[in-house]
RNA sequence: GGUCACGUGGCCGAGUGGCUAGGCAGAGGUCUGCAAAACCUCGUACAGCGGUUCGAAUCCGCUCGUGACCUCCA
């Protein structure tokens, strides 16, 4: 398989031909949500930025292990002394086991996935479900000598480890400034080293999520999940590692010194960082409490909102935006990727209608090259939409017979958006409210539209608007073509 | 304060040394009873100031502005 993708590898700041370590599998591993509240659009986006990696690679032919992980063990609230973490934190404060939170947001963040055709990954693992996983790392990296353990705790030796190998290498920092610029923490900490982070930590009688350890009742660190999760599925060395840019650091950081600790090798050879979702110019987090969540931005039922938006518009207008980019969220600019959208989806309905003719005049070849060159240049999705439609142009041309196109290049084109509109960018024909509403509507349609074809015959116009303009405020759409009326139902 | 990004036409957003992405909005036109859709034509934009170069939005420097990370975050 000769290839030609390049990927930008955070890692190395540049972009690199991606080449697989095994032919012809790709491991990707993703950093997935924490599942203690409901996932708003900016996780979305990260979320969606690989969801197109994922299939592209598959679409190359790649046979792809795609691992993203569920945070069920909270991260700690305040500092690593606190010994709350957020899913006991919401247990409480909801009345639940921890588990039941862990439940119903695991479930609430699959039907986002779902809504927004995101494809479910290869292995799906929790942190709970691979407890023995983690201790078994801790034990390797305290055998390295990288690790110490403080009653009941353990940590890893960021100064130990760094005389060994750089660390900081991933997010361009070195411990000396690290050093200067952490505050004060609060409270007396157990850590030698400001910089050191935990990958146990003991849990205190209050705690509710606790498993028994070499070290004491406890709960594995901030970091540790995806050290071992994507070693046991993908092994010391993978292709590719995913996240939002603010995991870079620490989180990312710490998860190659973890892995380096424990093994002597960093885990993948490229990191691929998406950029975030901003609002006004500014990030979408839980903690700004700017985030919008899937229903609302599909109802339109929030403050900032004025309309709904349904999310293959939004699918689109993310990825109208290159992934390592900031995006800024806009009503304006919602409202012309819906627009823009319809075009691009009316374009393809549109070539089921085109006659084909004994010759051509339209390059389809170049057109597919096109679409190819834009997805192997690190996955830039929205030069791959711009050329998209020039591909609908091109078949609007055809179906009005402004261009002609053989009967084979009418299904080469009708292949390319199959394979890149489809396939590639996920955009998913959205059902109409014409099907399954109502059977009476194609005989209640025809009745009306006969009605006012026949008041058009009679010159009275007047009707004929008067019943084009009700169906309208109905949200039923007129169109009068040469072969007839068609309409369509939002 | 440290580290790192970014600043593109009315809006969103690609590009990153010469070959003027794309979408939305706007103007004119073709078609149509009128619309709608589609198609055709139209915008010479790259924060500011210097520098390098035959040539810079693209490289370098400075200034201004915005943001992210440094603490849980996609």
């Amino acid at each position: 398989m000769e290839q030609s993708l390049k990927i930008y590898n955070t890692l190395t700041r540049r972009k690199e031909t991606f080449e697989p370590i095994n032919l012809p599998h790709v491991g990707l591993y993703v950093c997935g949500p924490t599942v203690y509240s409901d996932v708003h659009l900016g996780n979305v986006r990260s979320f969606l930025s690989f969801d197109v990696v994922y299939r592209y690679l598959r679409f190359l032919g790649y046979k792809v292990r795609y691992v993203r992980n569920i945070t069920d063990v909270g991260h700690l609230v305040d500092d690593a002394d606190s010994g709350e973490d957020k899913i006991a934190e919401k247990a409480r404060l909801e009345a639940l086991e921890p588990m039941e939170i862990v439940q119903k947001y695991t479930i609430g963040f699959h039907d986002v996935m779902r809504i927004f055709n995101i494809l479910p990954p290869s292995v799906e693992p929790t942190a709970t479900g691979h407890i023995i996983e983690q201790i078994e790392m801790v034990k390797k990296i305290l055998g390295k000598g990288y690790a110490y353990e403080v009653n009941g705790s353990v940590y890893f030796d960021v100064r130990k480890f760094n005389a060994d190998f750089p660390y900081g290498k991933l997010s361009g920092r070195n411990i000396d400034e690290l050093q200067a610029n952490t505050r004060a923490l609060d409270g007396q900490s157990e850590k030698r080293d400001a910089l050191d982070f935990a990958i146990w930590k003991k849990a205190e009688p209050s705690h509710i999520m606790r498993w028994p350890s070499p070290w004491g009742d406890g709960f594995p660190g901030w970091h540790l999940e995806c050290s071992a999760m994507s070693t046991k599925y993908l092994g010391e060395e993978f292709d590719i590692h995913g996240g939002g840019m603010d995991l870079k650091f620490p989180h990312h950081e710490c998860e190659i010194a973890q892995n380096v600790g424990a093994s002597g090798k960093s885990g993948p050879r490229i990191w691929m960082h998406g950029n975030m979702l901003t609002v006004n110019g500014r990030k979408m987090s839980k903690s700004e409490g700017n985030g919008f969540t899937p229903e609302e931005l599909i109802t339109g039922n929030h403050k900032l909102l004025e309309q709904g938006y349904s999310p293959m518009t939004v699918r689109f207008f993310m990825l109208q935006c290159h992934y390592a980019s900031t995006l800024d969220f806009s009503n304006d600019a919602l409202r012309a990727a819906e627009k823009g959208y319809a075009r691009l989806t009316e374009a393809i309905e549109n070539l089921d209608k085109a006659q084909a003719s004994d010759t051509s005049d339209i390059d389809v070849d170049k057109l597919r090259q096109s679409c190819r060159a834009a997805m192997d240049d690190d996955f830039n999705t929205p030069v791959l939409i711009s050329v998209l439609f020039e591909a609908a142009k091109t078949a609007n041309q055809v179906q009005s017979g402004r261009r002609k196109a053989t009967e084979k290049d009418i299904t080469a084109l009708k292949k390319i958006f199959e394979d890149y509109a489809f396939e590639v960018l996920g955009f998913r024909r959205e059902e109409s409210a014409a099907e399954g509403d109502s059977s009476l509507t194609p005989g209640l349609m025809d009745l009306v539209l006969n009605l006012r074809k026949a008041a058009k015959l009679n010159k009275d116009f007047s009707t004929a608007d008067q019943i084009r303009d009700r169906l309208n405020a109905l949200g039923i759409h007129i169109k009068d073509t040469p072969e007839g009326t068609e309409y369509k139902i939002n």
